[in-house]
DNA sequence: ATTAAAATGTTATATTATTACATACTGTTA
DNA sequence: TAACAGTATGTAATAATATAACATTTTAAT
């Protein structure tokens, strides 16, 4: 479960309209949409997607320079994603695979480096847009 | 092995400043560093990379918007990439593991979906920076 | 030689993100 | 409740990343 934070105001509106979208949003249409609940510069958005991104509420979908609400019961903090990206309809999920997030959260390499974060990233054609 | 591939002249000046960096670019550090080799503009950089991608010579660190020279020898098209990145010291460096691209090249969820092509990054502390 | 595909050159502009600095709010502790 | 630290906000300017549009040239296969 998320740890129950109390979101500041910019934080609450930006929130609220990541999490309604269903699909990821950049940060400039964030911008235009929420200028109407008095968030006027860029820095205002950046500043609360980062506060969203570190409590893991949000994640940002690195590939699209795009922003999607955390549906996963299980990222606290953002420090496992994965994503399934559709290259033609640009439809963006979340994947919860216990086994996938077991195994890349145990993944070891020879290097000796320690990981403490991981984000993954699918690319294909989902099933809608394999059969057109 | 990379198909042999003849790069043009502009894919070849940046591929040959890429690849002796041995550490990830940006894009505009790459074109200030070739202008003496008469690149002049942003476009002609990124069409390089771009073409470099395709061909599998140069890898894009998503989260880092760097470019970086494929040194796996398994990866003829970068469809299937993973990478170890330092946020201390931001070393990057290509993981290869066979294991490990197996494991995700045959990875399935649920959805139907068909992937060709996935990108994974994992974060920490490299053995350096752990021990200070 | 003809031709199609790929690559180049150039200008302008779009998109994404941060710096810098001033101010205000929130919660804790003396 | 005053003082303080930490967090959040407001605002303007600008930096950094990337693409659109259009004209031209090169390359490689017929």
């Amino acid at each position: 479960m998320h740890k129950e934070i109390n979101l500041s105001k910019n934080q609450q509106i930006i929130f609220d309209f990541i999490e309604k979208a269903k699909e990821p949003l950049k940060a400039y249409s964030i911008l235009f949409n929420v200028q109407k609940k008095g968030i006027k510069a860029p820095l205002q958005v950046y500043r609360a997607l980062d506060k969203l991104i570190e409590i893991g509420k949000i994640h940002k979908v690195e590939s699209r320079n795009a922003f999607i609400a955390c549906k996963s019961s299980s990222c606290e903090i953002s420090q496992a994603t994965a994503f399934s990206i559709c290259n033609k309809c640009e439809n963006v999920s979340e994947i919860n695979n216990p086994k996938l997030s077991k195994y890349l959260t145990n993944f070891e390499d020879d290097t000796g480096m320690q990981y403490n974060k991981y984000n993954l990233e699918f690319f294909g054609l989902c099933k809608k847009c394999k059969t057109k």
